[in-house]
DNA sequence: GTATGTATGTTCGGCATCGTACAGAGCGAG
DNA sequence: CTCGCTCTGTACGATGCCGAACATACATAC
C-alpha cells in the first residue's frame, strides 16, 4: 500500500504553476470517497469542488422513473463541481463514487477567490469544462447509435484510464446502471468479451487483459473524446493511458 | 415583414448592461443564415461567435458512419461558438442552421477582449454554458430511455420556443437527422400527433395547435431543461415561451 | 457447516426500432 | 399539362433490447 495520495496525482492540480499550487494547496482537504458515496444530489447547493486522485466519480442523470444514465466519468483527470465556478452553484445531476479512493476538496469560495485574482486557474477550468462537454455530447450520440457491446468496451476504457492498473471493482449491476441498460445485457456483453479473452471477471472484479483489442471492439466514441481531450489539455495529460 | 432584426432580440445580448452593449454592439455584424448552412465543421477553427435572433442552429455530432445526432439546439436564447471563449477554439461538433433567419456575429478576439476587461460578460457566458451543458446531458439520457414519440414532442417544443410563432419549416427527413432516427419513425410519430390534433403538417411545414397537450406527451426532459435554464438565467429568459 | 445474501447465467415472449422497398401525393420547372 | 423531384405513407421481416422469472454459484457470517 502506498501512503496518502499527493495532490499532484490529480492532473488538473498538477498542471497549475508552482505559484498557484502554493496558494491553493494549503486549503486542500484530503477526503476518502467510499464506493457508492453520493457527493451531491440533483439540485444540491455545492460547497466544495473535488479533485480525485485515485477515485472515480460518475455524473448520473436520474429520471423520474428512477432509471438513470451516466453522462460522464471523472477521475484523476478532472474535478467534480463545475457548477460552482460556472455560476449555477448546482446541477440536475448526481455525483456518485464509482470506484473508491481519495480526493482533495476545496471550498467553493476559495476557488472563486483564486479565479478572480489570477486568470490561470480560470483558463484551465474552462478548458477542462470543454473537454467534459465533449464527453457528454459523445455519450449522447453513443446512447443513440451504438450497441451495448460497444458501449461496454468504451466504458471499460474510460474506467481503466482513470485507475492505477487494469483492474476494477464493479458489479455488472452497477455497470448496467451507468450505461442505463439491463443487468442481463451487461452479463451477455461481458460474457462475450471474456470468451474472446479480452477481459476476465469474477464477482465484482474485472481485469482488462487485452487493451488494444478492447479499443478495436469499442465504438469510435472513446477515441473521439480522447483525442479531443488531448488536444484541449495536452500538458495536463501527456499520457493518460499507460 | 418586419425590418432587420435588432441585436436585443437575442436574449443574451439583451441581458448585458447598457455599458457592455455600447462597447460590443458597434462590432456586431448582421448575417443571414439560410437553411442548412454549416456555421462550422467538426474541428474547424472558429473566427466568430453567432448570436441568433430568429434563426435556429443545431449542434450535431456526426459519426464515422455518417449517422448523426443533435446534441443541443440554439436560437435567440443563446450563442454558437462557446469553444472560442472556453479556450478550445474548436469542437468536434458541427453547427447547422435548422431554421433560416438572422444572427449577429462577433469576432472571437473582440469577445475575448471584453472578457478580460469586464467580468460581466464572462459570468453571463459561463452561466449560459452551464445551461447548455444541461441540455446536452438531458439529451444523452433522453436518447437512452425515451420513445421516438416522446422525443419528437420534446424536439417540437424546443423548436417553437425559439421561433416567433407556432409554425416551423422542417421536413420529417431533417427532424429524423436531428433525432438520430429513421425518417419513417418520424412519419409515424408525427402521424399520431396529427391524428390527436396536436399538430398539423404538410410538406415541410409543421404547425403546433395544442402546446399544452404537446408538453403532456413529451418526456420530462423538456421540462427539466427548461426549469434549469430558468434557474440559471432568470433575467435573461423572463418568459422564453409565449 | 449451514444459512443467507449477492453476483452471475439463462431463457422466454414482447416490443420498439431498424433496413429496405415501394407507392402515392404535392409542387415547381419546362 | 406534364415531367421530375421531393415529401410523406405503408408494409415487411430482422434485430437488439426489454421485463420477468428463475437457476446457479460463490462469499461471508454465524
Amino acid at each position: 500500500m502506498p501512503g496518502l495520495p499527493a495532490p499532484q496525482q490529480n492532473h488538473l492540480l498538477a498542471a497549475l504553476s508552482v505559484e498557484a499550487q502554493n496558494r491553493l494547496f494549503p486549503h486542500l482537504e484530503l477526503v476518502s470517497l467510499p464506493l457508492g458515496k453520493v457527493l451531491y444530489e440533483s439540485g444540491d447547493s455545492l460547497r466544495h469542488v473535488y479533485f480525485p486522485t485515485n477515485a472515480i466519480v460518475s455524473l448520473l442523470y436520474v429520471m423520474e422513473s428512477g432509471a438513470s444514465a451516466e453522462i460522464s466519468v471523472v477521475g484523476k483527470d478532472g474535478l467534480i463541481g463545475i457548477a460552482l465556478f460556472m455560476g449555477g452553484e448546482s446541477t440536475p445531476s448526481r455525483g456518485v463514487v464509482q470506484s473508491a479512493g481519495y480526493a482533495y476538496r476545496l471550498l467553493g469560495q476559495r476557488l472563486k477567490d483564486e479565479f478572480n485574482r489570477h486568470g490561470e486557474l480560470l483558463q484551465l477550468m474552462l478548458r477542462y469544462t470543454q473537454a467534459l462537454i465533449t464527453q457528454m455530447a459523445q455519450t449522447a450520440v453513443c446512447n443513440r447509435h451504438h450497441s451495448i457491446d460497444q458501449q461496454l468496451c468504451r466504458w471499460l476504457l474510460l474506467s481503466i484510464d482513470r485507475l492505477p492498473d487494469n483492474q476494477l471493482t464493479m458489479t455488472q449491476e452497477l455497470i448496467a446502471n451507468m450505461l442505463g441498460v439491463r443487468r442481463e445485457g451487461v452479463t451477455e456483453a461481458a460474457g462475450k468479451l471474456q470468451k474472446l479473452g479480452v477481459i476476465e471477471y469474477n464477482r465484482g472484479h474485472i481485469t482488462v487483459l487485452d487493451r488494444p483489442r478492447l479499443e478495436q471492439l469499442s465504438c469510435e466514441c472513446y477515441a473521439v473524446v480522447k483525442k479531443e481531450t488531448d488536444r484541449l489539455l495536452p500538458y495536463v495529460f501527456p499520457r493518460l493511458n499507460r
